[in-house]
DNA sequence: GCAATAGTACACCCATCGGTGCATTAGTAC
DNA sequence: GTACTAATGCACCGATGGGTGTACTATTGC
C-alpha cells in the first residue's frame, strides 16, 4: 500500500519511477486544468494524457484537489519568480524612467501570455469553490508586482523623477495604465483576436507616457 | 406534453401559470448561477430554490444551457441600461468634465457591484465553455460602455476640454485608472475585505485627477 | 361546469466521475 | 539473484446530475 513519501525534504530521494510519473501528470494535469477548469477535467483524463494508470495518479497524490494544488504552487513560483526578476530590473536601473518602459513591456507581455491568461480565468471562476486559493495567488502574483513597482515609485520620487503621493495608488496606476483594458478584454475572449505583440507594446508605451505626464515630477 | 410556448412574440399570451414559473425559476437559478456557477448549480437545486418541480424547469426551459443563456440576457440587458444611461449623461451634461467625475464614480460603483463581480466571474470561468456568451457579454457591457466613453472623449476634445488622440485608448485609460486595480482585486477575492464606498469613491477622484493631468488640454 | 393545459411527485435511465481494492507485472537497489 | 516497491489493468462502489415518462392534481379560460 505505497502512499505518502518518507516525510522528507523537498529533494528528498525519490525512486526514479516516481519522479517521473510526477513529473508527466503534473505536466498532463496542468495542460488539462488550465485549457478545461477544474470541473472540466477528470482525473481519468489526465492519466490518459499523461499515459499512467489511474491508480498511480492517485498512490501520488491523493486526490485531485491535491493535484489541483500542487499545479497552482507551480505557478506561484513562477509568478514569483517573475515578480522577483522585475524588481531586480527596477532596482538595478541607471535610468529608472527608461526601466519604467521596460518594465511595461515586460508586464505586458507576462500577463497576457496565454497560459497567465488561462490561469487568472481558472482561478477567478474557481474563487467560489477554492477562495484562498484564489486569495493568495492574488496575493503573490499580481499583488505582489503592485507592492515592488510601488517601491520603485518610492525611489522615483526620492530621486526627483517622479512626483507620487499613494505610491500603491500610482504604481497600480501605472500598470492598470499599461495592460488594463487588454487583459480585461482577454478574460473574456478565448483564442481569438489578441493584440499582436507590436499592438501590446505601442500600447504599453503609450501607457508609459500617460503614466508620465500625469506623474511625472515639473521640477 | 406542454412543450415551447406557440411561435410568437417577445409580449404573447402566457399563461399565468407559466409566468409566474418562468419568473420564479429565472430568479432562482440566477442566485444560484451567479453564487455557484454553471457546474455548480444543478436543475434540482434551482427546482428546490424555485419551489417548482424539476419537470416544470424542463417544461418552461427545455435544458440547462437554455435555462443559463435566457439568465445571461436578462443580465445583458441590464448591462446594456446602464451603458445607456451613462451615455446620455455624459453626452447630456453642462460641465462635461464634472459629467466625467460622476460617471467615474457610477461606473466604480457599478463594476463593484456584488451581482456584477459575480457575473464577470461566472463568465470568465465559463469562457471557455461558452465562448459566444463571454465574448457577448464582453461586447455589449464593458466594450460598449467603453466605446461610449470614447464618443464622450471626442466631444470633450471638440470643445477643447481634454486633448485626446485616441479616443478609445483614453477610454480605456479613464476606465482602468478609476476602477482597474480593485475590479481585478475583486474576482480573485470573495466576499472579503472589498474596499468601501467612501474607498472607491476617494479612488475615483484620484483617477480622474491623474486622467486629467495626462489629458487635460493646457491650451 | 367543462375542456384544456400547467404543475407535481416520483420513479427511472444513463453517463460521468472521484476514489478504492487487488492481483499481476516491471523496474530498482544492493 | 533477491527483496522491495512502483506501476498497471480492471473491476467496482457510490454519489451526482441531466434529462424523461407518466399518472395524477390543480388552474385557467370560457
Amino acid at each position: 500500500m505505497p502512499q505518502a513519501p518518507p516525510p522528507a525534504g523537498d529533494d528528498a530521494w525519490l525512486d526514479p519511477r516516481v519522479a517521473r510519473s510526477r513529473a508527466v501528470i503534473l505536466a498532463a494535469a496542468s495542460e488539462h486544468f488550465l485549457h478545461h477548469g477544474y470541473v472540466g477535467t477528470s482525473v481519468d483524463d489526465v492519466a490518459a494524457r499523461a499515459r499512467v494508470s489511474k491508480r498511480t495518479v492517485y498512490n501520488i497524490f491523493g486526490s485531485k484537489e491535491r493535484l489541483f494544488r500542487e499545479i497552482l504552487d507551480a505557478a506561484f513560483a513562477t509568478a514569483e519568480r517573475f515578480a522577483r526578476q522585475t524588481a531586480a530590473l527596477l532596482i538595478d536601473a541607471d535610468d529608472l524612467e527608461d526601466a519604467l518602459v521596460t518594465a511595461a513591456v515586460r508586464l505586458t507581455r507576462t500577463v497576457m501570455d496565454d497560459r497567465i491568461v488561462r490561469l487568472r480565468r481558472l482561478l477567478i471562476g474557481e474563487a467560489e469553490r477554492f477562495p484562498e486559493l484564489a486569495r493568495e495567488y492574488y496575493r503573490r502574483a499580481p499583488g505582489h508586482v503592485m507592492e515592488v513597482l510601488a517601491d520603485t515609485m518610492r525611489l522615483l520620487t526620492e530621486r526627483g523623477v517622479l512626483r507620487v503621493d499613494d505610491a500603491r495608488l500610482a504604481s497600480e496606476h501605472f500598470a492598470f495604465l499599461v495592460m488594463g483594458a487588454p487583459l480585461d478584454r482577454a478574460l473574456f475572449t478565448v483564442d481569438d483576436s489578441r493584440p499582436s505583440a507590436d499592438e501590446l507594446e505601442a500600447r504599453a508605451t503609450s501607457g508609459v507616457e500617460a503614466f508620465l505626464r500625469a506623474y511625472r515630477d515639473p521640477r
